[in-house]
DNA sequence: GTCATTTATCATGC
DNA sequence: GCATGATAAATGAC
């Protein structure tokens, strides 16, 4: 038996409030005009951070989670293009 | 059609497909993130809370009374130390 | 050792 | 019901 109590119940700092509509227009606009490269320095994390009226570390956070999911997005998407892509392979080959 | 130019683009030069371009893939054995039980929780704090830096001996001890590898002992008073010195910095107010 | 990350998980918004 | 922000394990650079 795997009791896996865990201590969630005096987490209560996940208080989490989504990011204004302009905040994350200006994360998104940053992050794939820079898709080759999405880390921004310190300095831009802190300009970042002002305009969007946010914290270093949530701007941290923000890029964090974008990187990941982005790229599991464009691996599903891979995969689909593979299959695709063995198809029309095969009905070339035939 | 339009994915497929970005993902052409994506996969060019990107830090983040490591996987793309990199012969050997030791990405691929990560270890999976498993959260620690309550118990265990517990244990660490306790230790952390009378030290933040752990002894070797004591590393030893905790290890085999929680079933952890020495390695995520150690890892975990890191990024303890870590949580902590955030936790300050958000909150400066009598520490 | 620190520290910016990656990744999975958690907690909430809607 | 997932999208999204924050946090918890785990890795690697230095």
């Amino acid at each position: 038996a795997v009791m896996i109590l865990r201590s969630r119940f005096l987490d209560a700092r996940r208080k989490r409030r989504n990011f204004s509509k302009e905040a994350t227009e200006i994360l998104n606009e940053y992050f794939y005009s820079h898709l080759a490269n999405p880390y921004p320095s310190e300095e831009a994390k802190d300009e970042l951070a002002k305009k969007c009226g946010i914290t270093v570390s949530q701007v941290s956070n923000w890029f964090g989670n974008k990187r990941i999911r982005y790229k599991k997005n464009i691996v599903k998407a891979q995969e689909e293009a593979n299959l695709y892509a063995a198809a029309t392979a095969a009905a070339a080959a035939a | 059609i339009q994915d497929a130019m970005m993902l052409a683009r994506f996969k060019m030069n990107n830090p983040m497909m490591e996987q793309e371009y990199v012969p050997e893939m030791d990405h691929r054995c990560r270890k999976k993130r498993k959260p620690y039980t309550r118990y265990q929780n517990l244990v660490l704090e306790s230790e952390f809370n009378s030290n933040s830096y752990i002894t070797r001996q004591k590393r030893w001890e905790i290890s085999c009374k929680l079933n952890l590898s020495e390695r995520q002992i150690k890892v975990w008073f890191q990024n303890r130390r870590m949580k902590k010195k955030k936790l300050q910095i958000k909150k400066p107010s009598t520490g």
